[in-house]
DNA sequence: ACCTCACATTGATAAATGTCTATATGTATT
DNA sequence: AATACATATAGACATTTATCAATGTGAGGT
C-alpha cells in the first residue's frame, strides 16, 4: 500500500487511544517526567513506556533524557503536521 | 476512564488506518458513491462497509442515502472538531 | 410477485494492540 | 564495585481490529 497513507496513519495513532489522550492532556501543562506521568495514570510503568514510544514515533511528543529521567513534551512541529493534513481535508469538504 | 478521552479517541480512529486514509483521500475530490470507492480500493465490499461505519461514527464522514446508493463525503464540522482539539494542544506546546 | 443490484450485517479467523510480570539497561550514590 | 533508582525491553496473554465469505435488507426494474 501507499507509503504516504502509512505515514499519515502513524501520526494519528497518537490520538486513537484513551490513555494516550490522557497523557497528552497531562503534557498540556508543559514538559513532564515519565515518573510524574506514571503517578497520574492508572497503568504500570512498562505500559506507560509503550505508549510513550508510540507518541514519540508519531512525532507528536518529544523525549529528552536527563540523567536517569525522561522528560516528555508536546512537539509543536508534530502537531503542525497533523493540523496541515486536516486543513487540506477541510478545504475540499467546503466545496460541496 | 474519562468519557472525554474516549470521545476524542473515537474521532481520531478515522485517521489511524491506512485504508481509511486512502478513502479520505478519495473523498477529497468530493462526494462519492460507495461503489465508486470500492472500485478504487483493493478490499472487499464488506470491508469497505466496515471502514465507512467507523468513518461515520467518528463524525469525519457523512453518508447520504439515495435510492440504492450511499454517497459519502467529508464533514467540515467533523474536521473542525479534530482541528479544534489539535489547536488546543499546540498552544500549550509553544509555551516552552 | 419476482429478480437484480447496492449496501449492511453476521460469523469466523488472523493480525495488531494494550496490558501485565519479569528482566535488562543505564545512571547516579555510597 | 555494589546498590538503588528510572526507564526500556522481552515475553505472555487477552482484547480489539481488519479482513473475508456468506447471508440479510431494501430499493428499483421487469
Amino acid at each position: 500500500m501507499g507509503l504516504d497513507e502509512k505515514r499519515t496513519a502513524l501520526i494519528f495513532k497518537a490520538f486513537c487511544d484513551e490513555n494516550r489522550i490522557k497523557i497528552l492532556h497531562l503534557l498540556k501543562s508543559g514538559e513532564k517526567c515519565a515518573c510524574k506521568l506514571l503517578e497520574e495514570m492508572n497503568i504500570t510503568q512498562p505500559t506507560l513506556s509503550h505508549h510513550m514510544k508510540i507518541l514519540c514515533d508519531s512525532g507528536i511528543v518529544i523525549g529528552r533524557k536527563e540523567g536517569k529521567w525522561m522528560h516528555y513534551s508536546i512537539s509543536s512541529d508534530g502537531i503542525d503536521k497533523a493540523l496541515c493534513y486536516l486543513e487540506k481535508l477541510k478545504n475540499i469538504g467546503e466545496e460541496r
